[in-house]
DNA sequence: GCAACGCTTTGGTATAGACCAGAATTCCTG
DNA sequence: CAGGAATTCTGGTCTATACCAAAGCGTTGC
């Protein structure tokens, strides 16, 4: 034996894995708090939260701020690729769904996103931001950009619930064609805020560029997930 | 200011992040040892590792075991959708490409293996382990599954290089249709030995199921990728 | 020239203790 | 009994210290 017999923060894993998966302890039910852990596995509170940490990271439980650690709920199957509206796919899953508007303004292309969505640099943009989640839980925060030289009087229309049917009936521009750019990162503060996480909380983001049967660019979206939170299904034909 | 004036874990990561941003330390260069960067910053050990686990999270650093922290080279782009090898599209983005086979089986399709890739339970599989990275980097490990009785022969053939190439030339069956699944995950211990990552390490977890023109599932594959080695792009048309 | 050994450095794991901020609960008072 | 105040409980942050295992390097001896 050239290893440690035991890691002792792996013990912690494990017995708390077990009483999740023997279901002990169930979805959404507040985990014994790091004090009594440590306590009854005889070991520092340090440990314990490295432990707690390690499940975090597997998605297995969450913490929600001075409240205590849970059991993370089913993940949320989000496919792209249909052209459905999240309160819709959601609902199918089982969850009770929800959709915030936070804000609604007009920003300025600067060079760097002018050449990202191929617009003319100065053009006007309608900035959207919205936090969605399930069962009262956040789950992702998005910003949508939409050119409003191609779209005139989209700030005007109520963007609050779907932005892909105001684009289909009041614009006839359904999105045809999408383009995804996905990497696991981290929350930055206000983010992390908005969804309840700490700061440096792992996540997805999910950059979306839409365009319609033209070719043209009618919709931009960034949205950062809870990396927990969100299994991503996608279904394509190769290019070759 | 109900808040303290600066956690000082954060003030290591500005400070980090800052010689990074600048360019004082290059994509590959070790960072200062954590003891020196404790005494230079007056903090403790403990809190100087949690600076440098916030900024493994966001994907800045890496670690390399016993060995140091170091900056981390770009992600690899990652289409899946464009019927490219990997070798030649890590390539092209200017990177050294490796690949190694790990290990070439049969196995035996259980009841849950049977209906996810709608076989017979107890046909027999080719598996097949390999680990792909670039410039000296491990970057991900993946098993592929592929059905024997579809592809009668398959073990035989060398499928070293690109198991694509196979399918398509000695098999006539291109793959044309493929499924994904992606989650944010944690690396176990067989796969953080191969990637040479700390256990629990957080990682992408790509499940792909490819199939040919008539439909018939030909390829199964999981992949595990450092969840800072990755950008994935996918492009589709939307199915109304 | 190089292999073997041993010291130094690095991260990895663990402990004990302290104080803070905010959430939840309890208790007390009008 | 309702509303507000005090208390308790929870995670969040930080310090100081210790020992281990493996990587890296330098020295020594053939």
């Amino acid at each position: 034996m050239t290893e440690r017999a035991v890691v002792k923060a792996v013990e912690v894993v494990v017995w708390l894995r077990t009483l999740i998966h023997e279901r002990t302890l169930l979805t959404g039910m507040r985990l014994p708090s790091e004090r009594v852990i440590s306590e009854q596995l005889q070991t520092s509170r340090v440990t314990t939260r490295e432990a707690l940490k390690m499940l975090e990271t597997q998605g297995l439980i969450y913490r929600s701020n001075r409240r205590g650690w849970f059991v993370t709920p089913p993940r949320i199957n989000y496919d792209p690729g249909r052209a459905m509206f999240f309160m819709e796919y959601v609902a199918e899953q089982g969850f009770k769904p929800f959709s915030h508007q936070i804000s609604k303004k007009r920003v300025l292309a600067d060079t760097a996103l002018a050449s990202l969505l191929s617009i003319e640099e100065g053009d006007s943009l309608v900035e959207l931001k919205r936090v969605r989640g399930a069962d009262n839980r956040p789950v992702y925060v998005e910003t949508i950009l939409l050119p409003e030289r191609r779209l005139p009087g989209i700030y005007d229309h109520d963007l609050a619930h779907s932005v892909t049917t105001v684009l289909k009936e009041e614009y006839n521009k359904p999105c045809m064609n999408v383009e995804l750019e996905v990497i696991s990162s981290s929350l930055d503060k206000d983010a992390a805020e908005v969804l309840q996480a700490p700061v440096g909380y792992t996540s997805v983001e999910i950059h979306r560029v839409s365009r319609d049967a033209q070719g043209a660019l009618v919709e931009y979206d960034v949205e950062h997930w809870r990396h927990d939170a969100l299994k991503l299904k996608v279904e394509f034909n190769i290019r070759s």
